[in-house]
DNA sequence: TTGTAAGCGTTATCAT
DNA sequence: ATGATAACGCTTACAA
């Protein structure tokens, strides 16, 4: 692999002077012909391309870059929002460092310090389940900072989550106005914000029907489809439900397992749309998170903030809309 | 945002010399303790954060990052690609800018042009269905270059693709062997690289059986879900298809989509797993090319590179496996 | 219009 | 073990 030609390089072989290849390279046009030419071809002979990090590191200049932590690329979710955030990104000349913190503390705070280290414009962060290091704690200058799909404890940055109680809400109260009363939840760890969230909905939708809510019906231990689909293969068994609300895709998909597996069904709304939705019959209907605008708007945030907005921080939450597509009849 | 505290800062603060703050920040061990001490007490006092990027200009130094191009990061195939890489750098304390060039030639050169200035130390990128500038014109020095899904018409880069023509033979022959003759394939254009290997290898399984290839069979139109179920339908409704193999997975859900509005089934088998391959009835069979081996074998080759490995570029071929669950039979 | 020289935050050489 | 001081590749006052 041969040297990498610097600027200086450039000049020699132009027989100019630094400054006039970094006006050249920089696009400034006041620059005799002549020698723009000479430039130019010395560019091309020795290939040389500018330094980007080297440049980023003059005062007032920028890496251009973006950092994001999200918990897992490999979850559709995640990887919607990441492609969102990216393309928008792009269109403004910049690029995304994106990292995974699986959830881990530990793993999202040494994130935050690489990225930090290496002077990404800002910071866009999903807050991981397990907490980590206090954001009070990183001193500052922190730069633009916008948590996604999650609040956080830290009064500095801009927050981005659905309507999840909302949308909660309204898949139950979809249920009640079939009739049903016995509503199973169906889903993952209350330590999770937005099953908290989901939870509290559900919740509240019964309330407003004057229905108590029956402790066998909630279920806050499926971790993966497999695990929901057992569930609700007890819940089909016990034969005492009406309805079943899945707080999530996982829990969606272990229903539709359950089902197939059971030989019979029960009204069903899940949360978060998936693949195989529109494949079940009947199709299975959902509460829809606009996970591109999420993302979209998570970068207009941060590029407001670039600009130079200094308002006090806001929590933006969109609207999670709920799509009938037949299974939640019964 | 306050003023970025500087090695030299820290360095006034602690009383000591710039060299040993480096000397300390690069946990180097010869240094008293009393004036490590008292440089740790500056830093934390600054809040001083060391830059990667003024750190990464110095020669034999690097930016600790790999630059991914991929066509599209909402794809979920590219996202377990990209979350591999991700994972297996993470490991080996690098980060990961990852893009996607829509399958535009321009827009992937821009990317690549972009990333090289960036420094990155590696580049790992699955070539644009629309081909972009040659490589060979770009100036070197190129870093370690490995295509990924697909090749390219450069001869200075490491290649890791999934056997498609194996694994599309696997499936046709699959379903000669229950008797059908009449099997049509389903899938997107040829101009597609694994396309034109998946068609191949259907071909080869049909000729290896005597079996003469009938173009009314032959769907290279499918780009969407939609589509490939009209196509489906179609087939269906002539009534003249044995049994059909989807050449990816919006094949395979158009497919179902088909069958679920026709009312009724052929055999399938689709490329490339997908998530609502377990919900149907019968479930469905496919060819499994294990996504995040190749991910990992990507980095792993790049991180050899990287190590030195200077042996001639090489073409990795990865296995793609037949997986039955049913939907092959009659 | 062009060039000289200082400086960005870091690491590395070489004395001490 | 510690500290001046010179790079690294770039941008930018300031001169010419």
């Amino acid at each position: 692999m041969a040297h990498n030609p610097t600027m200086k390089d450039v000049a020699r072989e132009a027989g100019v002077a630094l400054r006039t290849v970094s006006r050249f390279v920089n696009g400034e046009t006041n620059i005799k012909p002549e020698l723009a030419d000479r430039i130019a071809q010395a560019i091309s002979t020795l290939g040389y391309r500018r330094n980007l990090a080297a440049a980023s590191i003059r005062p007032g200049w920028t890496s251009k870059t973006l950092g994001l932590i999200i918990s897992d690329l490999a979850n559709p979710y995640y990887s919607a929002l990441t492609s969102a955030i990216e393309s928008y990104a792009r269109e403004r000349g910049y690029v995304v460092i994106s990292s995974s913190s699986d959830e881990i503390g530990a793993q999202h705070d040494r994130l935050v310090d690489r990225l930090m280290e290496k002077r990404v414009d800002a910071l866009i962060v999903v807050p991981p389940r397990d907490p980590g290091r206090d954001w009070a704690l990183v001193p500052p200058p922190i730069p633009p900072l916008v948590f996604l799909d999650r609040p956080a404890n830290f009064d500095g940055a801009d927050v981005i989550i659905a309507d999840n109680t909302g949308g909660a809400r309204d898949a139950t109260s979809e249920h009640i106005s079939h009739g049903a009363r016995r509503i199973a939840f169906v889903g993952d760890s209350l330590s999770i914000f937005t099953m908290r969230e989901r939870h509290a909905g559900y919740l509240s939708a019964l309330s407003d029907a004057g229905i108590i809510p029956d402790d066998d019906l909630i279920v806050n231990s499926a971790h993966t489809s497999e695990d929901a689909a057992n569930a609700v293969m007890e819940l089909l068994k016990a034969s005492k439900v009406d309805a079943i609300f899945a707080a999530n895709n996982r829990g969606s998909v272990g229903a539709l397992l359950a089902f197939k597996q059971a030989g019979r069904r029960v009204p069903l709304i899940g949360f978060d749309d998936f693949e195989a939705a529109q494949l079940s019959t009947p199709e299975t209907s959902i509460v829809r998170q606009d996970v591109v605008e999420m993302g979209r708007k998570a970068a207009e945030i941060v590029f407001d903030r670039l600009a130079g907005n200094s308002s006090p921080p806001q929590t933006y939450v969109l609207p999670a809309t709920l799509v009938l597509r037949g299974s939640e009849l019964p």
